[in-house]
DNA sequence: CTTCCATTTGTGGATTTTCACAAATGACCT
DNA sequence: AGGTCATTTGTGAAAATCCACAAATGGAAG
């Protein structure tokens, strides 16, 4: 059976109950409309024969959570999202799910819902496609309509976001209250994630991820800011909410690594607070994360977390102390000196030993030379800069002073 | 043979050569007599016999050098420094200084200057004694007078000494001309070291030490200031100068302990210069030291350098930088935490850890524990604190907190 | 009282580090 | 060419570290 084009637009300007019940006959099939948060807008009338996934969520009005994890879990949704067919789904009968079709009712880039065709009566086959593209073309209006209130709270939500992140005159009492007006949950303890991305396109590619972790974001062009946070029953603490945090960058970059189209991707985190007032520090933290990881790229490639950050929390700070009051360590530069006049590089030597934390079997592999090479030549570097790398105070202060130094050549 | 009381005041006026002689009769051996600075002030006439030293003191109007350092090592100068009496020496014949009895001229605490009898042609015996004191109670009036311009000149020199410490708006030529019109050799490079002992005394108890390096000094009631640096012919790196301040201070802080009357004697000095401008620097480094050593008693009590102060010399300024900021080491907290809890004390294991710079079999010694018990305790301190003791990056932040936490309870 | 659990200590073997000594390399100087 | 010197690599043995497993201890909870 086939539709003559335009056959739903004749539903444009009915309830859109009718729509889905008119989607419904054509297929044959239980047919449910949701919004981008997978709330239940609309569902077809005819028929008992349905799934548990549909019936909890026409009565909950709301696809159920375990549904909604499993289908982002399967990369449905990651599907939906970008791509502009209808999407086949198999049965996922553990969360009570039946074989389906779904498609993204969508206005330009953005979506602004779903259309679900349950698989029961018939099969619905790739012939069907063209079908349920009209039928999502002929819901936009309606969507678009429900999509306006919603937007303009989404657009005051956000701008509340950004008063948080920037300033904070406000009490605990006064946020709360704000937020509630606004229908935000405020998840406590959050943290601020910021994802810098080279290029400009980032919201529409990580938008996947946001929507699946349900996070409030905001984006000043370059970076994505983002609220991280749980808004579970049982409150998590913060050593859970920055292993959360860790594992949902990881996802990400492993997923922007594999696309590995253009530049790299910085990301970074703030310490976790329970205390609104505190949203500004953490986003603060968040942006030092940042600039820290583009000034040691190396050194800081496996941290996230500005509570990981360790010495180079305090380096840029050390350096500018340093700087003010004309101090040079005197020993790293005689160190310096050498390799000048004799073409060595005890300093690479020096610096490798020192970030192996004193490994020496490490620090001669990663240089490729004999581990004898590496003895002799830390005796050499303790004879030149009359120092004692067995000495916690010196080696610290040395290690300090060596990558403020560095610090200062790549500025 | 003895001489009644006052026997030399008739020579109270007369030239001061004559009462050379005049002691040299009496004693029936060649006499010499020297100002505190050991120039040559006059000697008896009589008599050829006499020995290098004593030719050598006479030929060049002062007292050869090496005589000087070997009468310092063997502690003659000490003894005549704070003795009363005189001071029977023997011989040491690998400098030409053959027997002699010296006694230092004193107007009340000061030492002006020595008179020295050789016994070449009969012994001195103690018998003779009281000789020696009334030729040393005549000297004085010659001295004083003497001595008259030399103070004066010294008060300005000290006065300059001090200018050079507190500001320095001067030009480095302006000081050159300055220092040679008070007959001031600096020595370059210098550093300033200060001495800072609880009682006031100071002055009187290191003045043999002073002297005998010839050092520049002033003192502000409980702190004296030296200028460290050589005026040797041929010029010394800063290296050499830092060794030869070690070395200065270790002999003086050992002579301290000796004595163990009273108190901590504290000490600390400031990097090589060589401009003069710099001085103040030098100054306000050795100032820092003293500060720093009674902030870390134990962790600095082998740091007497400004270059050696290794993290101390951040921790302020990075505790300051901390507080200011609300940073907290969620870690450290954690363990602490821990420890109030179990009434354990794993902290003082990290610590004790870290100090050792890691190696676990010090570290054991150290706690007294068996080095399985450390393992075990390091395990779970890495548990607890989620932190990787193998990171040089989280172990030197951890550290770097650590000894700024410790700060905050000890001010 | 027993049981549980964190902690301490002991044992033994694998691995790593440290140290001393020797030989080879190669740059630089005479 | 020969010699000097810093550097690299090799060998081997002693010392230290790491790791797994087991047993003892001792306090807290049931």
């Amino acid at each position: 059976m086939s539709v003559q084009p335009n056959y739903f637009e004749q539903f444009q300007h009915v309830d859109i109950d009718d729509l889905a019940d008119a989607i419904g006959e054509v297929l044959e099939n239980p047919i449910t409309i949701e919004d981008a948060d997978h709330k239940l807008i609309a569902y077809s009338s005819h028929g008992e024969s349905t799934d548990p996934a549909r019936w909890s969520t026409i009565m909950g009005r709301r696809v159920p959570e375990k549904v909604l994890t499993r289908l982002w879990k399967e990369g449905i949704f990651q599907r939906l999202l970008t791509e502009d067919r209808p999407v086949h789904i198999p049965a996922f009968d553990d969360v009570g799910l039946g074989k389906r079709v779904a498609i993204a009712i969508r206005k330009g880039e953005e979506v602004l819902g779903y259309i679900w065709a349950q698989e029961v009566n018939r099969p619905i086959s790739t012939e069907d496609d063209e079908i349920l593209r009209q039928a999502a073309r002929a819901a936009v209006a309606r969507l678009v309509q429900r999509q306006g209130k919603r937007k303009a709270e989404e657009q005051r939500r956000k701008d509340f976001f950004w008063e948080l992140l920037l300033g904070n005159p406000a009490s605990e009492a006064q946020i709360r209250r704000k937020a509630e007006s606004l229908h935000m949950i405020l998840p406590q303890p959050f943290q601020i994630c910021i994802i810098d991305a080279p290029n400009g396109q980032l919201d529409r590619y990580f938008y996947p991820f946001i929507m699946r972790e349900k996070l409030m974001s905001v984006s000043d062009g370059t970076q994505l800011i983002l609220l991280m946070g749980k808004i579970s029953p049982q409150p998590i603490d913060s050593e859970a909410l920055h292993q959360s945090t860790e594992q949902f960058l990881r996802e990400l970059l492993e997923k922007w690594e594999q696309r590995g189209d253009a530049g790299k991707l910085l990301a970074g985190y703030g310490q976790a607070y329970s205390s609104y007032q505190e949203m500004g520090r953490s986003y603060r933290e968040a942006l030092q994360v940042i600039k820290l990881k583009r000034l040691f790229e190396a050194e800081t490639a496996q941290i996230y977390g500005y509570h990981d950050l360790g010495i180079y929390r305090y380096l840029l700070q050390l350096k500018r102390w340093s700087e003010a009051d004309g101090y040079q360590n005197v020993r790293l530069q005689r160190l310096k000196r050498y390799d000048r006049d004799n073409q060595s590089n005890l300093l690479e030597t020096l610096e490798t030993y020192l970030d192996a934390a004193g490994k020496v079997n490490s620090t001669a592999q990663r240089l490729h030379i004999h581990i004898n090479t590496l003895s002799y030549r830390l005796r050499r570097i303790e004879e030149i800069m009359q120092v004692d790398l067995d000495n916690q105070n010196q080696r610290t202060a040395l290690y300090l002073d060596l990558k403020a130094d560095k610090l200062g050549k790549e500025q």
